[in-house]
DNA sequence: GCTACTGTGATATCTCACTATCACAGCTGG
DNA sequence: CCAGCTGTGATAGTGAGATATCACAGTAGC
């Protein structure tokens, strides 16, 4: 159980945290009624502000991803989750990490990669069909 | 040439805009000495802030990629690009196409597919060591 | 009940991204 | 020269994200 959101990016601190747990709980890494790390210990362990963190937890809550017990702690939920069964996502992050095994091995940097990613997502290389 | 940020991304969408002229350059899509948008008529046309895009702009310049021309436009630098040749990056972009359109036919969301990269680049999905 | 953990709530402050406007300055073509 | 394009610069206001601090409230174990 390790979290690791980047104030670099761009992104909110808050938005990493929510899919890092969504992530690890959709890849098995977490499984419902585990209990998640306490915000104040986890604000301190990432070198963030609680507040932070507890929005995070919160966000999670309401999309019901997790279950909040006051004084006792963050729980995942035990939704039933009918979104993708687990192997597909675990099928999903091994293509995942060979394709950006390939890219890293051709030299290519983190922001090149995400660029590439995005640029894809945006159906920005379709201009061009077959990309060459 | 066709720049989209995505304002709901949570990336700055200068950020994106600065990213996305990186690629078409970097793709071949613009060439050294090809003259950008303007900066009014390309803020319109994204329906965006003048200054947003005057900022992506210079940082731009600043990072040596473009060249402003007070009175004349914008224009892609000249540089040699000691960096990686096109090919790579074609290949590249290649690759991350397939691997996004096979990610899409599983049923994926652009949003778990980013969740997926970035836990990957983030080094994440290396606890479980060979991925599966 | 006290203590130590948990989450909750409110406030104030800072920074940054974005917007809206205004004014100024360099280039180009009639 | 002048009109119309270009980039440049300054100002002010809004909103979101993050921080620092404070106080409050539920839970578990002694």
């Amino acid at each position: 159980m390790l979290f690791r959101p980047n104030p670099s990016s761009g992104v909110p601190i808050y938005l990493q945290l929510m899919e890092q747990v969504k992530y690890a709980i959709e890849t098995g890494a977490l499984r419902p009624g585990d209990q998640l790390p306490g915000i104040r210990p986890l604000a301190e362990e990432l070198v963030i502000n609680l507040n932070t963190v507890a929005k995070a937890y919160r966000e999670l809550e309401h999309e019901g991803v997790i279950e909040l017990r006051h004084g006792s702690g963050a729980f995942v939920a035990k939704h039933k989750r009918a979104g993708k069964p687990a192997q597909t996502l675990r099928d999903a992050q091994t293509l995942v990490a060979a394709t950006v095994k390939r890219l890293r091995a051709r030299g290519l940097s983190e922001e090149e990669i995400r660029r590439l990613v995005e640029a894809e997502l945006a159906g920005y290389a379709r201009t061009g069909g077959r990309h060459g």
